[in-house]
DNA sequence: CTAGCGATTTTGAACGTTCATATGTAATAC
DNA sequence: GTATTACATATGAACGTTCAAAATCGCTAG
């Protein structure tokens, strides 16, 4: 299976050794100009600084020989790499699958477009990506960093503090609110509030939060949003809160629980996408029709939440604007040392689709004719379907940023 | 929404504007130890030209010191600056949704074990790769590329060439067998070939394909596969095969026309998961459940493809191991020059799920008793189902390498 | 004792930029 | 006509390494 060589290309000479490097150099294009280096740096660098005719036969100068200053030299010299350092999470990370994608080409096109590259590495886990930065910032291989996934008692940001790194992290300070460091993130609670609101405007009442045992940020916050909605309705609250580690096969258990429990929910919202598809696996277990027997809202909006039948509404994270904002961020504190830090919290939206119940479920979808014996107090419910909201279906509902 | 300051954190001194550079440099290494620049270089560099006690020494005080040859001064004087630049990809890019993400982790991985980085990209287009090629070529901000996606009349080997970059690509160069670099593909004729035998192994003669329209060298491959496994086991194509666009609408449709047709299929082997997932749709538009009424497996493997109610039978490429080749091979071209292309194929693995109905379906998933009314002839394949294989969930159908 | 040799260490130069400063040049002011 | 100024361009040095070559050291042999 593994061959090696082939070299029936013939005359295809494949590389010149000492010809790789040899492309133009600042020395070049000045004495191809006529003047000095200098000139052909200020040409690009300060280009105030000269003639507007010597300038424009430098800049056509730099065109023709395809002419751009060495990264290592200007960096060298300059003491700034126009590199930013950040961590690659392993894929499908902590449920929210395929999401930091999207975000991290986001990071990439932001960065570039600002005049930086990104370097990415791997890493699993907190300590090993401390030692990645070590490495970077001895090797002056980095200007800064971005973080991704902060959590309670996270050694990232104080480790970087103390070694005079610069970096903006995706997430806020969980459990250290005035760290002075920047940071860019998604208002979780403004999410799961929308999805309160979202199921009680269809009619709910009794609407139970799916979340992550005690310690993560993340789900302090998106819980802390669905109980401020569910007060502000003047909604109970007794045996609608159910927490466990993130994953479907938890949000499976969760919902058989509490469903089985006195009074159980009609409506569900959940932390994540995976404790969604784990309510939803709850509902098909009793032959219920998630968004008509029960309706359900994730968070993250991952690519699997279109997939799904029935689709899942989900609260959808505004990836590439933290992607913008974090580049920004972590650009204005490398051009000015002594800028404060910048703290910025960005709305999310709900997208709401079958899961929820929002709309008329799909004809195809109801294979089964009629409500299936194990779920007698569907059709008590099905009144409150009848008030439906003129949301449409892939609607989305945007929150006032 | 937007706050920028909180000065609240006091006395915290955020950095120090020309200590943040004020690491260890070479020469402060050097009159630490009492001996010379070069010493210092050596015993990084060429350790056995050092006396052992010398070494010693010196390795001692670089570890006291936290030196690190400046990735900046090294790279400029040896004109090699061990980064790798990767194009990353949109995510969800062709239906492969979540696999390329993986295969970027195990890829910075591999590169860093190397003691190389990576450098990661956004583009659109391949246009748009290639002016980034050309602008990291021109800094010399890379040492060497890593192609992904590639395709027929791929403008990127042939500019590449001409440029005299190093670059090896993960996917042969459809279109051009011959091209003089090296590369790295998963076997996809092999996978489907294997597809087409499990399902034979169930009872199934008329195995559909599901491909996308002519030009797709990826396709072409896994067509291939189909094909010629279907040719062994003598068993008819014709009205067996579905082209179209990828994608979970173009899967519906042509499943449903295949459906439709004169002798439809009771087996269909799709092009990517994006197309299975159709077929999935197609299957539940009709009442039938996958895996038992109609019997599907996928390519790609990708994150959905075991969430999927019925779960989705299908072609896992080895990404972990594909990263590893592509790092070796590239860094092996990037010290022997003259080095041959290296070509490698390796091979995929089914990984049988639901949806080709190799086990008992799940009770809780036959939610409506009976078959249904729609599906007049599931009853009559039934008996396909009964000399079932040994394959477990979940397992894993190793094929030799 | 000294030449010769290999092993070890040092020195000068170079990599390609930009910084800081110096030089030149044209226009303005006295 | 010369001093003053602003503008435009040029020069020397430095960034932190490694390369190439030279220097030093410790031994052995004649």
């Amino acid at each position: 299976m593994v061959e090696t060589g082939g070299g029936r290309e013939g005359g295809v000479i494949r590389r010149l050794p000492s010809t790789v490097g040899n492309r133009a150099t600042i020395e070049m294009v000045a004495s191809h100009c006529g003047v000095s280096r200098q000139t052909i740096s200020n040409a690009i660098n300060a280009p105030h600084r000269l003639r507007p005719e010597t300038l424009q036969k430098v800049l056509k100068a730099i065109e023709e020989m395809g002419y751009r200053p060495s990264h290592a030299a200007r960096s060298l010299r300059t003491h700034a790499t126009n590199v930013i350092g950040c961590r690659l999470l392993p894929s499908n990370y902590g449920g929210t699958g395929g999401v930091l994608d999207g975000w991290f080409h986001a990071l990439c096109a932001a960065a570039r477009s600002g005049g930086y590259d990104v370097l990415t590495f791997a890493a699993s886990t907190d300590d090993e990506e401390i030692e990645v930065y070590d490495d970077l910032l001895r090797r002056r291989a980095v200007d800064g960093f971005v973080l991704t996934n902060t959590h309670y008692l996270d050694p990232r940001p104080a480790w970087l503090n103390e070694h005079q790194a610069t970096f903006v992290a995706f997430g806020r300070p969980w459990g250290a609110p005035n760290a002075p460091h920047s940071w860019v993130d998604v208002d979780g609670a403004s999410g799961t509030a929308d999805a309160v609101q979202h199921l009680a405007d269809l009619g709910h009442s009794r609407i139970g939060f799916l979340g992550l045992t005690k310690g993560s940020g993340v789900c302090d916050d998106r819980f802390q949003g669905w109980a401020s909605a569910m007060r502000a309705l003047d909604l109970p609250t007794k045996g609608l809160i159910g927490r466990a580690e993130d994953g479907i096969a938890s949000g499976r258990a969760l919902t058989e629980k509490m469903l089985d429990g006195q009074r159980p929910p009609t409506g569900l919202v959940c932390v994540s996408d995976s404790m969604a598809v784990g309510a939803l696996r709850a509902a098909e277990d009793r032959g219920w029709v998630a968004g008509r027997d029960l309706a359900i809202v994730g968070f993250d909006d991952s690519p699997i939440a279109s997939l799904l039948r029935p689709s899942l509404s989900s609260v959808r994270q505004p990836i590439v604007a933290v992607a913008g904002e974090l580049v920004a961020a972590l650009l204005a504190e490398l051009s000015d040392i002594s800028r404060r830090p910048s703290r910025i919290l960005l709305a999310p939206r709900l997208v709401v689709r079958d899961s929820s119940g929002a709309q008329l479920i799909a004809p195809e979808f109801l294979t089964c004719g009629e409500a299936p014996a194990s779920a007698p107090s569907v059709l008590a419910r099905r009144s409150h379907f009848d008030k439906r909201s003129q949301q449409t279906h892939e609607n989305i509902k945007e929150k006032g940023a």
